[in-house]
DNA sequence: TTCCAGGTTTCCT
DNA sequence: AGGAAACATGGA
């Protein structure tokens, strides 16, 4: 990703061709509850821990088009060693690596997918990063609604995250570390008001990243989704719906595919007017026509919830 | 009050 | 292999 310099702590970089900033924040804009990025005037803020340092970080765009990345909390000495991985960690989240081209040549003429494809035109598969957190949140996410998942998100982050806080005083929440919740008892877990399962898998896969049993380098090492499936299910709290939502936002394959999510059979239901939701065999059907882009079809199809 | 929610495990036949 | 129950809180 190409980007220059213009000033201390400001970074500018030309974003990719079939891009929409404002639809990716449109995304990203679904809960007032989201605890781990803010969105004011247009602009992305979030803390990007790198190494020691803390840096708040704000995403946004200039008048030209071009994407700028402001760095502030941090020593100006120590700029220049967190600003590749800012720029690495934005590119990734962003996914602005991705052509989409291939994408909209199946999305356009494709019947369900033709509608959302012309709406959210440019979006990007917003990802989380770190596997930790993406493991997590989906965990957090399992049979419950998404707006008690934000919920217990928010419990989790504010008992047990670390934060950095601005030249405001705004403070700015980390996702707690894989090894601080690895040290944790279900017990300690409970009282957020999760499920006693919940917090042993939360617990038992925060063990696992902690001692680079999983990792992210040797997941995206598998040759395909369905080889990172295999690795991600032989872990306890991780079925196949994990695992697919792990592949999509994480590790980035993208023919990852969360077929059994809800989201997705409501997304489905909706845009055809149908009175009940697909069935799996159905679903499977409509996805043949996506291959090897399952997961930015079920992306679009998400955002048609919100 | 009832139903269901960005599922997974366990326990049945 | 395939189906049902348990989990447990909360939003609509």
């Amino acid at each position: 990703m190409q980007h220059r310099i213009d000033e201390p702590g400001t970074m500018r970089l030309t974003p990719p061709p079939i891009f929409s900033f404002e639809h990716t924040l449109g995304y990203m804009a679904r809960s007032a509850n989201e605890c781990l990025y803010r969105i004011e005037n247009g602009t992305i803020i979030r803390c990007v821990p790198v190494g020691p340092h803390k840096p708040v970080v704000a995403v946004g765009t200039d008048p030209d088009g071009s994407l700028s990345i402001r760095i502030s909390g941090v020593e100006p000495a120590d700029l220049d060693r967190v600003s590749v991985p800012i720029l690495e960690y934005v590119t990734d989240w962003l996914d602005l690596r991705t052509d989409l081209a291939p994408f909209f040549k199946i999305a356009d003429r494709d019947p369900l997918l033709c509608g959302p494809a012309e709406s959210f035109r440019g979006l990007r598969l917003v990802g989380v990063p770190d596997l930790y957190e993406a493991i997590g949140w989906a965990i957090l996410g399992q049979q419950i609604n998404l707006p008690f998942a934000y919920t217990l998100k928010r419990r989790l982050v504010e008992s047990f995250g670390g934060s950095a806080v601005d030249g405001e005083g705004v403070r700015h929440w980390i996702f707690p570390a894989a090894e601080t919740i690895a040290a944790l008892n279900p017990a300690d877990l409970i009282p957020l008001k999760m499920t006693a399962k919940k917090a042993e898998y939360l617990i038992h896969t925060a063990q696992l990243v902690a001692s680079g049993t999983l990792t992210k380098e040797k997941l995206s090492a598998a040759g395909s989704a369905s080889d990172a499936e295999r690795l991600l299910t032989s872990v306890r709290g991780i079925g196949p719906w994990t695992a697919h939502y792990v592949a999509m936002r994480c590790l980035r394959f993208p023919e990852a595919f969360p077929i059994q999510d809800v989201g997705l059979h409501l997304a489905i239901k909706k845009l055809q007017g149908a009175d009940r939701k697909p069935t799996l065999p159905e679903i499977r059907e409509m996805a043949s026509r996506w291959t090897g882009w399952e997961a930015y079809a079920t992306f679009y199809l998400w955002r048609t919830l919100y």
